[in-house]
DNA sequence: GACTCAATAATGTATATACATAAATGGACC
DNA sequence: GGTCCATTTATGTATATACATTATTGAGTC
């Protein structure tokens, strides 16, 4: 038995999905809805505030509730963990620390991890997929977050992947570009020179505190970021 | 005054996000926290509920709730409707219509709207910004699905824009990539040839039915995507 | 010790009710 | 006609209660 709310809910979504309720639509209200269903306010209320949640409705005290716009703009990202994903593919996975320095934030760090001062730890690193290198790594962990981090050896495990276990909860901000590979970074990629690389920046945070930034470089002829929406 | 399940939300929230509590900790049952709050199940419930739906906690019956696994790699994207985002730099915005062809679908056609046959529009345009070429696109519109865009003038209004209007509600996926401009691509955006461009394909349908095929080019160091996630 | 099965403890669903809150409505008044 | 204000109506929050569901626990049995 599917419960109740759960069949409320999708009587409404399919009334909006089959475009006969357009966006900016009054839907009925909860108590037309209780009569519908013979079934209480609270269970009526349960499916719409869960449409709202999701977005597709919107309520108003005294007004009512309305279809929303449709926003098919916002799509859910799935970030990769770089090892969690080359192994997915049933590929192997190799990292490759090319560099792993301690030092006291430069303006440019500080500027990368937008904090004001500080204790840092900088990393470079090349994943590898079956031998090929799969991206390039910069990382930037502020240590006056994650003091642990000064300690971990970080030729074995890769830094995002340490994170992601050992650091609680984070924030994140992302910036996605597209960039040609410099003659350096292209040797490092070993990828022809100019190659158009995915670069994914991204900044992390818990609560007030700066916790990493990190550049990833991706040949473009090597992967692809997908992202799918859904109501 | 806050309501009191975003109190309990908060306060939840704000032990997860602290490291007190990690992923696979078993938090308090609800009888625990109706007695903490002195409130009703309900309201403790409403909470957990709300936490649950977001990805930060994790239900089983019988055993209780627990923190989830952290997975900062989930990010809510911003697919941009590309006239609506160059406005809102205060820039002018032009639209250049280079093709439309309305024809039965070819093979190449129907692997990328994914539909058996049919027919369908086929447009390439480019969105300027302040009289910069931004992004290059070519779009498949399925005819079966939407006739009515048969009779629109693309050369005015943008098929992304005309269609987030005017099809009532979608799902979609995308791709996101880099590649580098092939030699018409450069000269049509202006660029210089092999300039590294973010590629971004959507696919949208609305139930079972395919609606369109989008894919479009931004010269890298013209644009970026950004994407946010927070708890 | 290993299997069976009932008791138990947690979440999941649902009802009925009450009052709070906010905004649209409509009438009284100038 | 326009302004003010009380009324009305819809959602928002919360309580108290009941029974369903399901995985764990633990006792009893072979």
């Amino acid at each position: 038995m599917t419960p109740l709310h759960h069949r409320i809910r999708r009587d409404i979504e399919s009334r909006i999905m089959s475009g006969e309720w357009r966006p900016g639509h009054r839907i009925p209200t909860e108590a037309e809805w209780m009569a519908a269903y013979a079934c209480s306010r609270m269970t009526v209320n349960k499916a719409l505030r869960s449409l709202v949640q999701s977005g597709l409705l919107e309520s108003r005290k005294r007004a009512g509730t309305f279809v929303s716009a449709p926003r098919f703009h916002r799509a859910a990202l799935e970030i990769p963990d770089i090892r969690a994903e080359v192994m997915e593919q049933g590929l192997s996975y190799r990292l490759d620390l090319l560099h792993r320095e301690r030092r006291p934030a430069t303006e440019e760090d500080k500027a990368l991890l937008r904090i004001p001062d500080g204790e840092l730890l900088a990393i470079q690193c090349r994943h590898f997929a079956e031998d090929l290198p799969y991206a390039l790594e910069h990382r930037l962990i502020n240590l006056s977050a994650v003091p642990e981090a000064a300690d971990v050896d970080f030729s074995a495990e890769p830094p995002g992947s340490w994170l992601l276990a050992h650091v609680p909860w984070t924030e994140a901000e992302h910036r996605i570009t597209a960039i040609n590979a410099d003659p350096a970074t292209a040797k490092k990629l070993e990828a022809p020179e100019n190659t158009a690389c995915l670069a994914l920046e991204r900044w992390t945070w818990r609560g007030q505190e700066r916790i990493t930034y990190a550049r990833q470089l991706y040949p473009g002829d090597r992967y692809a970021l997908t992202a799918h929406f859904h109501a």
